[in-house]
Formats: C-alpha cells, structure tokens, sequence
DNA sequence: CGCAATATTATGCGTATTCGTCATATGTTT
DNA sequence: AAACATATGACGAATACGCATAATATTGCG
C-alpha cells in the first residue's frame, strides 16, 4: 500500500473514472487502473464492480475510502509541519516535569509548594499526560524529568531511575459485594462490567490473557487511558477497574476500596530523564522533591 | 514520501541505531540508512545530526516523527478495517468521546452513570485530552464527538455546535487579599505569582498582551495544560490563575473564588464532530447526554 | 433505427526509476 | 584488537508509469 495508491482512491470516490482522475492527477488513465488494481491486490478487497464499462465503488470502497482520507490527511498535516520547521518560528529556565493525570489533584501542588519557594526564578512547566506521551517527551527532550511506569522498552535515549512499585490491584466501589473479598481473580469477575485501560499495552494484555485462561469473558463497558478516570467511574459505581496500587493510593479519598487482584502482578515506577543530559541545579531539585512526594503518598495509613 | 519511510524514522527514534531498526524491520542496515536520507530530502529537512558515527535526533525529528505515528496509526487503522471487512468481523459498538482533562472526576462519571444503563451494549471509550488534541482527534476521526474551546482556526473536517459559553476569570485563593475585590485586572496583578496555561494560543496571547498594555510584567511561577492542574495549584497557594469560568464552575468545590477578570473576554465552547458524518444513535445519545451535564454543571449556586 | 463518434476500462510492451542487498570504507567505543 | 556504528559504490530485481491498443458501452446525428 503507497500514497498514491490512497490518492487514486480518494479521487476516484469523487470523479467517478479513471479518465477524469488521472487528469486531475496529472496520470495517464492506464497508471490509474493499475495503482487501483495493485490496492485492490495489497488490501484483497473489491473496491470497485466492473460495470459495462464503469467503475461503481462497493461499500467496503466507502468505509476505506475514509481510512484513506484520514491517512492523507494525516501526510498533508506532516508536510505542512516540515514547511515550517523550515521556515523557521528564549527567557527564565524552565523546568518541565510529566507527571500521570492522576497525580495533579494533590499530589503536583504539594510537591510544588517548597519548591516554588525555594526556587523563585524558575518557571515550571507541568505535563499531565499518559507514560507513553511523557516517555516520548522525555526522549524528544521536550521534559526534562518525567515519571513513568516503567514497561516494556525504555530506549537508549532514556535513564530511569527506579523510584516507587506496585501491585495489581481491584478497585471496587465501598458498597459493593466483592469489596467483601480478600483478593480477586478473573473468575470473581464474570458478568462484572469492567473499566479497563492501557489497552493493547504490555500489562493489559496479561490482565487480558489471564481473563482468557480462566474461561472469563470480559464485559468492558468502558475503555480509558487514564488511572483518575477509571477510580472515578468506579466510585461512581459505573464498574470495577484494575490498576496499580501505586495509583489507587492516590485515590484513597474516593469511596472505594482495593484488594490484591490475582495472579499477582507488580509495577515498577521511575524517574525518567534524557540520556547522558546532567540535569539543571532547578530540575535535580524537582526531581527530589517528586521523590519526596512519592514516598508520603505511598506511606500506609 | 513513503509508508516504509516513517516506519524507519518512527522505529529510529525508538531504538537510536540503523542497525536495531534494520533488524526490527527486517531491512539491511544500508537500506534503513538510505531510507532515511530519502526522507530527510524529500521533506527538505536533518532529522538526524550525525555525531561520533551516531545519529543523535533532531528537535525537528522529534516533532515530525509525531506526524509519521499518526499516519502509521491510520494506516493500521484502514488495514484492520480491510481485515474485518474481508473476515465479516464486528465488534460491540465503541463511542470514542474527548473531553478536556478537567472533566474526569465528577462531570464525566456523572454524564456517564444513566447512559451505561441506556445503551448497555455499547462499549465507551474515553480520551482526556487538551483542545487541540481533541482536535485533533475528532478531525482524525478517532473520536465520535469531542469538547472543545472554539478558537482560532476549527478546520473544514470538523462541524461545532456551541453548547456553552465562560467568560475570562481569575481564580484566587479563598483567604487572598485579591478575593475580596469585585473584579480583577492586570494591575491588580503586579507581582502576584501567575499560573498560567495555553502558552502561544489565541486566548492567552490576548492575555499577555493585556498585561503588556497595563505596563505590568507577568510572574509566572508555573505554566501547565489543564485547568484542573491550574485550579488545583491556585488552592494550594501557589498563585493565581486566569481561565474560562466555565472550568472554575467545575472546581468550585475547592476553597478558591473567581473573579471576573478585565478587560471582559467570553470563551464558547463546543461539541465537535466530523462534518459530514452522520453520528450513530449511540453516539448521537451519548451527545445528548453531555449536553444535559454541561447544564448541569454551569447552573447558578 | 442504424451508425459513427465518443467515452470507458483493461492490458501488452517497453523504459525509467526506485528499492534494497552485498561488500566495503571509515570512524568511534569498549 | 574487537565490536559497533554510519555511509556509499555497484548491481540486480522490482516497481511505476506511459504509449498504444483492444473491447465494450453510450450518445448524438442523419
């Protein structure tokens, strides 16, 4: 599959024949009929029925038609970026620091409270986004620390220093009646409709595997990408959810409750920072006070 | 520009060597390094400085290997839709919805809670994201509808119906001595720690240059991306901040106040879809209900 | 109505370009 | 010195595409 197979696509959908696309662009109407049957091919699909002479574009032509509207999209936007780095478009340190969305209630604020003080000329910069975009942002430079789970490949670019760990935990409305359970397995969970996040990520898809191996079909009834929204939906009793226990500790103040989920998983999370960089006085300090941070919010009540 | 071209400068700046990438992509080692000198000619651009026999990513790579994930999402997307249409497969129905990161806690649970009940076959997906990821997202077809700000430039992709409206607040801790005034301007900001967000958008360069007019510098202590983050530091003491009311309505469980903030500025807010797309009942309803919870949650104390 | 003109798609054949490998040169790090 | 890294020359295979043409369908005109 190339680019401009997906153009000849698009323009077809709009002009109707090979003749009228390849003048709009600039083909001759045979290379048109060749890059339409070479898609066809790639994606083994019928696109368009051969009608006494015509082309009439089948459905599935119109549900991939917009697939490929979207990926051209996607390709304009791209160029369009290249255009202005090259065209191209300073002041107090900034310090940039990722964290989880879950951790900008309480926990950003009270680490930042002593910190501002002791740093009067910096300018903080807060990230509150998943461990996928920060550890991106941490290698692209754009953060100076980051604090992530720690998953799957890191990357060359990337030091990460160990800092905190948690186990896999059910999250479970107060009043419910697995709150009443000492620990909870996917057979506990037939017929209980889930939150679930980080979906086709490393730990998701072992939470996916051991539903499988108990014989448990999962009732998903709400994907998200973050840990606060899914404790939130819970305590709204919209379902139970399974996450770090790193993270229900944040949410301790919801009325829920969390038991060991079985088999038992755990969960490392480090400080992340770019490769072979020395951080600034400014952000070693931050990076401290995250630590300090954590360290209270993980202390038993 | 090709497909196999932005797989080899996504998986490069994952891995940082042409040799991993080569054996990642099943490809030689030359042809990655040589798939790479196309891409940076074609698109006019170093995305790789070449140090010490090491390619060290660029900021420009940074930002455009983005771009290319975005185009290798879309392109997986349009494969697994082909799959499914050459298999026969289906799925529940998913309803992908952006909401700003400030509507987790209660506003999204809450608008949640009887629309599970109504569609119980429906899976819903949720995304807490900045207005210009949702955006973004509603543009790229990813999400079914999405909140966002209207401002500046929405894009031909994307239909908006306005559905709420704010206007320009300061957020105050509740014991400042600013709370006690009836309404906020940049003067009565001299030297005051700021919290601000949405540097270099529409809005804020309206603010900053209210700020220039009234001959009073900014101390910004913290810049962050969400209201939320925002409010949350304002309760905290650690400044003040100036947002939309519209998200200060959502926070008024927090011990701060808000001010209105001269000179008078209105924000509208809208629901977002992909134009020319009808929205299924489904997701037409889950529409329907976030219009009844912005009610909600704007009504008068 | 019949026929010529026009419109449409697909395919044979040939040429130019692109893609990718092997082999190798050069430089850096352990 | 060995291992690791990137770039490039040379070459062959594969791909992209145009010209010319065949086959079929539709339209316009006498």
């Amino acid at each position: 599959m190339n680019i401009r197979q997906l153009e000849v696509l698009r323009t077809l959908m709009s002009t109707g024949s090979t003749i009228a696309t390849a003048k709009a662009m600039g083909l001759s109407q045979s290379g048109v009929s060749r890059l339409l049957q070479q898609l066809e091919a790639d994606l083994s699909i019928t696109l368009f029925v051969r009608d006494k002479g015509r082309l009439i574009p089948t459905p599935e032509a119109a549900i991939l038609a917009r697939d490929a509207e979207n990926i051209l999209l996607a390709v304009d936007r791209m160029s369009g970026h290249a255009q202005d780095l090259r065209s191209g478009a300073a002041g107090p340190e900034i310090v940039r620091i990722g964290l989880p969305s879950s951790m900008w209630e309480n926990f950003a604020p009270a680490m930042l409270v002593d910190y501002v003080r002791d740093f009067p000329s910096v300018r903080i910069e807060t990230f509150f986004d998943t461990t996928i975009a920060i550890n991106k942002l941490v290698e692209e430079r754009v953060l100076d620390i980051g604090f992530l789970r720690m998953e799957g490949e890191i990357g060359p670019g990337i030091e990460v220093e160990q800092v905190a760990s948690g186990e896999s935990v059910c999250v479970i409305p107060r009043d419910h009646r697995l709150a009443e359970l000492a620990e909870i397995s996917a057979k506990d969970l037939r017929d209980v409709p889930l939150i679930l996040i980080g979906r086709q990520r490393p730990n998701r898809m072992a939470l996916d595997q051991s539903f499988k191996q108990a014989g448990v079909k999962q009732i998903v009834k709400i994907e998200t990408h973050t840990n606060s929204s899914a404790c939130s939906y819970v305590a709204h009793g919209l379902g139970v959810t399974i996450i770090s226990s790193f993270y229900a500790n944040l949410y301790r103040h919801l009325p829920v409750v969390h038991r060991p989920f079985i088999p038992h998983a755990r969960q490392q999370f480090g400080l992340a920072r770019a490769a072979g960089v020395p951080l600034s006085i400014a952000a070693q300090s931050l990076s401290d006070a995250l630590k300090r941070q954590i360290q209270l919010s993980q202390k038993d009540i």
